[in-house]
RNA sequence: GCGGAGAUACCGAAGCGGUCAAACGGGACAGGUUUAGGACCUGUUGGCUCAGUGCCUUCAGAGGUUCGAAUCCUCUUCUCCGCACCA
């Protein structure tokens, strides 16, 4: 056979789909169906195959739905604000929107060439005016509701990206895209938007049952929502109460020491006037330098200084001091209970010789917590503990949270780990703050009508954010007071664009408003969201908190921005590692495409195991894809049709159930061999109906959308099979007692070629010896058995008279298994 | 430390109480076909037995539940991945 011309195959439908607008969508009575992808970043260096093998999965779910009768809406866009263009820009002194459009231009031809069934009428790119003047509007709608606002404090720092970072962004004290560097703690005033507004809203996970438990895991964690009590100690000598949060308030008589974090605001106020202020707070400002990394460190030794002040600890009034260390964090009140049952304060009380007292023990014994070599960190009785002595620590528990609160000496509270989100960054590619700073009126939000403040054309590139040296940009007029005024030059973390892209493409080129409630009221909320499991503590929570506050503001009814999740496994390369440029392992769709056709790559991503598994890329994996193809590509251009067995018709009817109900589930890597064991069965056909061609096409399609357009125009159809109707069973058709003739069959010619082997005879006669109930199957088989099993296959009935049957054979026949004599 | 996912024949990967020596693909091997093939077709691929229908040992390891377990339970080992001085 030819080769096959695959690049032109794909060519000619890409192009047809394109003119026919095959893939567009309006809304409709129809009902909807949303898949979406993550939008992706444009990288510079394009698509890799672990892009196609993740677009892949969402195209054939929107190719089923599509042909399953629903509105399917599929569109793409770009997350095309952030850091790497913005570096390369200044590399090649140039301009990052140069960088962006470009990449942009390259990732949609390679998507295209993909075979997507994207709806490219709705493209979206966040670096557009267009777009991020709606992320402005946002954020002037969370500065009415009082969700936005800007406070100095102690932030993440990363020295490479010259910016601050979200908390979501630092994973073990380093930057998130920096593995090697330290995140830095600065005081900056910056902008936050108060997602712990919602942390208990976030934390419900009831409305995502279409979510994976890992990814609600990962979030309920991240919120991390704890129930415990602010104990309130006094500052020793004045009325002042320092509040300090515990999730063990059974400790509360052990406690011999308070700790303050470094950067804790109340901590100069505390210090003023003592002996070695100055001390103290030099050392304060050097522990609160520290990276996290160092601070959080489980085996570093911890630090610290007596601040010289004294608490009381308000269960009995013992006096007790307050220590300014690295472990005490930002987290909770900034103050820290500190006792013997802890691993981390006793150690530090050992080495700042502070007494310990232990109120824990085993089994209630009192016992001496400064002879102890360690910390009693088990459940226990408790002793020493007033009241309280001699219950279990654990029971005692919520009883003395009530008795602290009913005291007046401590209130019960819920914390989370979850923080607000700061968005500050101090970067030129992102989405400009909507603020100005007036002398005379101070911080003046920009009005809605002059949005959007848009980034300069013209900008000079370098070290630090060029927006603050961009004049133009910078000097305004006060949009209250009309006088001289100048912009905040921080911009949005990218992270915003994406929070709530899903609702633009329902409504891409709306001028005047965000979209339009009603079309996003029929594709909202996202049915399929397809994307990687990394995002489970960033996006995916960001995303939540957006569609909640939008849902506030009175523009969306859904409560969650999408009903399912699915995480695709990712594609490594041939050596089992991660696919990156720095290990040379990056396969190239174009490569795989010139030399199997993309619908062989596509085919064979899908094939190799269920889409939610990692998988490695194998050059030899694919041959068996691409042999298939060509298999499918033979077969009819030679076919004949008429009219299929009432075999075929119960085999293709049985397959068309359950592939539909795997390709339903994601079950692609089961779907395709069940097509192709279909196929086989064509195969061994002498004819076939047009019927069961065209739903073998129809299946097919979803994987192989290219070849399967190109087979089904072949057998005479005019429309486009990518918009036809996805083939429904018969069910009456399909007859158990098929598939049961069929594995009798087989069986059959197994045995014949396993006697043939052991008897060495090379082209025997066969002759079989069948019950007569089953005459006509191995009659009507006759040939097929022959073929099958390199004899010459002659079937008698047991009890025919005639039968050649020299050795007694006959005898040993059973029901579905003749017996069997070679010569 | 806490939390999650997993361990299946040479490899990848299905199976998730009986129909399981375990789908399917890759590889390897054998045979056929062909001018020749890394092309195509057919078969074999746990062990034993053998002119096929049989038997035995397997699904990380050890126990257990059951008439019956790759599948359910318990413990152990190993791998991967999140979170982590969270008070």
């Amino acid at each position: 056979m030819k080769k096959i011309n695959f690049a032109k195959i794909e060519k000619k439908w890409q192009g047809r789909w394109a003119k026919a607008k095959c893939f567009q969508v309006k809304e409709g009575k129809k009902k909807k169906y949303y898949v979406l992808e993550m939008y992706p970043y444009p990288s510079a260096s394009g698509l890799h195959m672990g892009h196609a093998f993740n677009y892949t999965i969402g195209d054939v779910y929107a190719r089923f739905k599509r042909m399953n009768g629903f509105n399917v809406l599929y569109p793409m866009g770009f997350d095309s604000f952030g850091l790497p263009a913005e570096n390369a820009a200044i590399k090649a002194k140039s301009h990052p929107k140069k960088f962006t459009e470009k990449a942009i231009s390259n990732y949609v031809k390679q998507m295209k060439e993909l075979g997507l069934s994207y709806d490219w009428s709705r493209l979206i790119m966040s670096h557009k005016p267009d777009y991020y003047k709606w992320d402005q509007w946002i954020f002037l709608q969370m500065l009415k509701k009082g969700l936005v606002y800007k406070k100095e404090s102690p932030v993440n720092w990363c020295p490479k990206c010259r910016t601050v970072l979200a908390n979501e962004q630092v994973h073990n004290g380093k930057c998130e895209y920096h593995g090697d560097t330290d995140v830095q703690i600065k005081h900056l005033n910056q902008w936050y938007l108060k997602i712990t507004d919602y942390a208990e809203e976030l934390n419900n996970f009831k409305r995502l049952e279409g979510w994976p438990d890992e990814i609600k895991k990962l979030q309920k964690n991240w919120i991390g929502k704890s129930y415990g009590t602010d104990i309130y100690f006094k500052l020793y000598g004045t009325n002042k109460l320092l509040p300090s949060f515990t999730t063990r308030c059974d400790t509360i008589y052990s406690v011999t020491f308070l700790a303050i974090a470094p950067e804790h605001p109340l901590l100069n106020e505390l210090v003023r006037g003592v002996k070695d202020e100055k001390k103290i707070k030099d050392f304060a400002q050097k522990l609160a330098r520290e990276s996290l990394a160092d601070r959080v460190n489980e085996e570093k030794v911890k630090k610290g200084i007596f601040t010289g002040k004294y608490a009381l600890n308000p269960v009995n009034n013992e006096k007790i001091p307050i220590y300014v260390t690295n472990f005490a964090l930002m987290y909770g009140s900034g103050i820290v209970m500190c006792d013997a049952h802890d691993k981390r304060d006793f150690r530090f009380a050992k080495k700042y010789k502070i007494p310990l007292k232990f109120v824990i023990s085993k089994d209630g014994r009192k016992v001496d917590a400064n002879k102890s070599a360690e910390a009693y960190v088990d459940d226990g009785i408790l002793f020493n503990s007033g009241k309280f002595s001699s219950m279990k620590n654990k029971e005692a528990l919520p009883k003395m949270a009530n008795w602290l609160e009913k005291n007046r000496w401590g209130k019960k509270v819920i914390n989370y780990k979850l923080k607000d989100w700061l968005i500050s960054r101090q970067r030129f590619w992102g989405t400009p703050i909507p603020i100005v700073y007036c002398d005379k009126c101070g911080v003046v939000p920009v009005p809605e009508s002059q949005l959007p403040v848009k980034l300069p054309d013209t900008v000079k590139l370098g070290k630090g954010n060029p927006l603050k040296t961009t004049l133009s940009f910078i000097n305004t007029k006060c949009p209250k007071c009309k006088g001289k005024a100048k912009r905040e030059t921080d911009t949005m973390d990218t992270f915003v664009n994406s929070s709530w892209y899903y609702l633009r493409y329902c409504d891409p080129k709306n001028k005047r408003a965000i979209f339009d409630k009603k079309k996003a009221g029929y594709w909202v909320p996202v049915d399929m969201y397809i994307g990687g499991r990394e995002h489970a503590c960033m996006h995916l929570i960001y995303i939540r908190f957006y569609t909640k506050f939008l849902r506030d503001i009175g523009l969306l009814k859904i409560n969650e921005p999408a009903l399912r999740l699915f995480n695709q496994g990712m594609l490594h390369g041939p050596d089992g590692e991660k696919m990156s440029k720095s290990k040379g392992n990056v396969v190239l769709p174009e490569q795989v495409s010139k030399k199997y056709g993309i619908d062989t790559a596509r085919l064979f991503l899908v094939s190799l195991a269920s889409p939610d598994k990692d998988i490695d890329w194998s050059e030899k994996g694919i041959q068996g894809s691409l042999k298939f193809i060509k298999k499918v590509i033979i077969y009819f251009n030679k076919v004949k049709v008429k009219k299929s067995s009432a075999r075929i018709e119960s085999k293709v009817n049985k397959v068309i159930l359950e592939i539909t109900d795997d390709i339903e589930n994601l079950r692609y890597n089961l779907a395709v061999i069940k097509i192709r064991g279909l196929f086989d069965s064509f195969e061994k056909e002498r004819e076939i109906g047009k019927k069961d061609l065209e739903s073998f096409l129809k299946m097919f399609s979803v994987f192989c959308p290219h070849i399967a357009e190109e087979l089904w125009s072949g057998v005479g159809e005019k429309e486009f099979v990518s918009l036809s109707d996805w083939p429904v069973a018969d069910e009456k058709k399909i007859n158990k007692k098929f598939e049961r003739e069929e594995e009798i069959l087989s069986i059959t010619v197994n045995d014949i070629i396993n006697i043939k082997r052991l008897a060495m005879i090379k082209k025997p006669k066969a002759y079989i010896y069948h019950l007569s109930g089953e005459t006509n199957l191995f009659r009507n088989n006759k040939d097929f058995l022959s073929t099958a099993s390199g004899a010459i296959v002659v079937p008698f009935a047991v009890n025919d008279k005639k039968k050649h049957d020299p050795e007694g054979k006959s005898k040993k026949a059973k029901a579905g298994k003749p017996a069997i004599y070679l010569e």
